[in-house]
DNA sequence: TTTAACTTTCAAATAATTTTGAAAGTTTAA
DNA sequence: TTAAACTTTCAAAATTATTTGAAAGTTAAA
């Protein structure tokens, strides 16, 4: 496999991938070839090699870079804007699990703790349905904790002790 | 707030949520009904519920079946199948994390072992695509390896201290 | 200023996904 | 057996999400 293979593989993978962590198909590809791009690209470049319309790129690259991993670039002696992706792999993965905390996690953890605060009338119903939204508000809000935890930037050397630990 | 309305309240947050582990509407909202009914539904009870038709209910049904989170009761006297969900949420995140690894991660990690083995050719494109994508496997295959350790069965009691000593 | 280069917006078009419902298939009681 | 009760399948319809492209908006060089 060469160089152009390979990158039309990763790129379509990661497209397809996207929904793994919320995102559409243009995106996650943009993503993805900014990831490998040795230089910032222009929204011209990007256009060009996802055969995508100015429309698509445009909206994408700033969804991308709402999620806070692809930023402008100034490029001297050049009019126009170019982008480029966080290269770092661990600080992707932070700024994700940080944005779909914010955007998913949390949310459904306060309507998971509002609903399960029902008035127990002590019917089988209530009864069952107020212990397993309070069991799901638990995990939800350990599984918050822990992914904050893990990716968090202070408590970095926990998730390499860890790492070994589980390796 | 009483119980209808909390109840149609999960529901619906379960369905929208759905996304955040790959499955559509109907079968998070399914699931969702399941489990938090304190006794199994047949397809018609589900069908009422959920306002959806019958085609759809056989589907999904089957869909949650595949995840393993969802199961066939036989009640007796009754002709017609029942179904129950996974009630305890830690049997039921080791069954989603399973899923995912094997249906979404695995593939993912062989697809960038493959890509990064490209020859060097002494490039910067492709001595940045090699970088990248390395990272990327090594990210991924970590994940994977923390997150089946985590939610395996035997290796329960670290999870339990992991927990104690992240909080 | 003016104007050309560039970017954003958004309604309409296209594409992808989900849902329906009726026919085909299966199971079990009589 | 037969037939009623029930489930599955799948093509077509409905819905939802994505993409386009051209007009409007912005920026900066001349």
């Amino acid at each position: 496999m060469e160089l152009q293979e390979a990158k039309e593989k990763f790129i379509s993978t990661w497209g397809t991938l996207g929904s793994l962590w919320g995102i559409n198909k243009a995106m996650a590809q943009i993503h993805a070839l900014l990831f490998i791009s040795p230089n910032p690209l222009s929204m011209e470049d990007i256009m060009e090699a996802l055969e995508i319309s100015r429309g698509n790129a445009s909206m994408n690259l700033r969804g991308l870079m709402d999620w806070g991993i692809v930023y402008k670039v100034n490029v001297p002696g050049e009019r126009k804007e170019f982008f480029t992706s966080e290269k770092d792999v661990t600080e992707l993965s932070r700024q994700i699990a940080k944005e779909r905390s914010r955007r998913e996690l949390q949310p459904t953890i306060k309507i998971l703790k509002e609903v399960s605060s029902i008035e127990d009338d002590g019917t089988a119903a209530t009864k069952e349905f107020i212990k397993q939204t309070k069991a799901m508000h638990d995990l939800a809000d350990t599984a918050d904790t822990m992914m904050n935890r893990i990716v968090s930037q202070e408590q970095n050397w926990i998730t390499k002790t860890l790492v070994k630990f589980l390796k």
